[in-house]
DNA sequence: TAAAGAATGTTAAAGAATGTTAAAATTGAA
DNA sequence: TTCAATTTTAACATTCTTTAACATTCTTTA
């Protein structure tokens, strides 16, 4: 994944500075300015993937730049930062989408599960993308359950399948027994156990190459 | 708009008693729980609009039961109550999507505008989306239960609808079996089972492409 | 090292779950 | 109430999972 850049406007130039270093240590790439004009300028000449906002500036405040920013952009998610008394202003600020507000004083590690956040969920359908192992001639669509051999396409039933996931997982490393009677059966009982055996053979019968 | 229903599972009964008062106040309708067995169950007996739990809890905790929660329902929000000394904690939880988290102690105001978030979030997704679902040939419209075919009208049955919009929902994902009859048949005993078994058969029956 | 015991491998049959069709029961509108 | 549509129940078919029985390999211990 690329670095994700962030436009930080924020009047303070300490509280911007130390921000501004602290995202760096973090892997972002961070782009501080001091005013809403300033900031507005800065957006126009770039793309950013997240806006860090002070709501009060001088010249523009937070919301008046944010306004601005969306009309450019209908998407990008903005992060206010707002004093603790400014509570009708943090409302104020709720009204263009894909917003979320901090409270200062704040903890650097506050900020940076906000950004996770905001990071995450737009991302979210690519993690949510379906998992496909491969492994010598074969092929395992997990989400389908679906094994493929040069084109050929063989259904796993659920415990086929989730066994064959669960060995992808952890894929050149060993899979403890127990571990794997836990995660699948629930417990690691006798019967349990045997049953599972007979997948594992059932496994290597559609793993057998048979071509 | 209908009232927003809130699912609280607090183990502090002291302070699930002023969230629950509070939110009545601010128009939302809340349950209180006081562990995550009672708050899955009451989850599973009725809809809500989003969960409130609080992380550290007796029996179950907060985050697995927001997995469970999550098993039944992909879309629900979730709000975590977390400790302030829970860092970690607090990023293990953002692994479900639709979370957000709160640090006690909280003002009422910061609980208010959280929620504000994500119910304008929710339902920005919700009216956007048109609520059609397309695949192959067929679309489906959920809200008037019409599928179509090449301009071919089929109309659907409630229940073949609801069976037919969880699977829409849950596209290009396993739909646990369970969570599919609670939600539609509000439990999973036998005879709901094989009536939902031979929904199956019949949306099969529609989506035979035939032409 | 060799035999006994335990664990794992394999196959087939029993049992459980799901697929399908049709009849019975229920629901809702006229 | 009656009729038609929907939903549930029932019966039987198919597929999946577990159990059982026996074979082989691994581990322990004398």
């Amino acid at each position: 994944m690329a670095t994700k850049k962030i436009l930080i406007v924020e009047d303070d130039l300490n509280l911007g500075q130390i921000l501004s270093e602290y995202l760096a240590l973090k892997g972002y790439q961070s782009f501080l300015f001091r005013d809403g004009e300033e900031g507005l300028e800065a957006f126009k000449s770039q793309k950013y993937d997240c806006c860090l906002l002070d709501v009060m500036m001088p010249k523009m405040d937070g919301y008046t730049l944010a306004k601005e920013i969306r009309k450019i952009d209908k998407q990008i998610p903005f992060l206010f930062l707002t004093a603790k008394s400014m509570k009708e202003d943090k409302l104020n600020g709720f009204k263009l989408g894909a917003e979320d507000y901090i409270t200062k004083p704040f903890s650097m590690e506050e900020l940076l599960m906000r950004l996770n956040v905001i990071f995450r969920r737009g991302n979210r359908e690519e993690t949510e993308k379906t998992h496909i192992y491969t492994f010598g001639k074969f092929t395992f669509d997990n989400k389908n359950q679906l094994l493929k051999r040069s084109g050929v396409e063989q259904k796993l039933t659920s415990k086929e399948s989730a066994l064959l996931n669960l060995l992808c997982q952890n894929m050149n490393s060993t899979l403890d027994r127990r571990a794997a009677l836990k995660i699948i059966w629930g417990d690691d009982s006798y019967f349990n156990a045997r049953s599972m055996d007979v997948y594992i053979t059932k496994l290597r019968k559609h793993l057998k190459e048979d071509t």
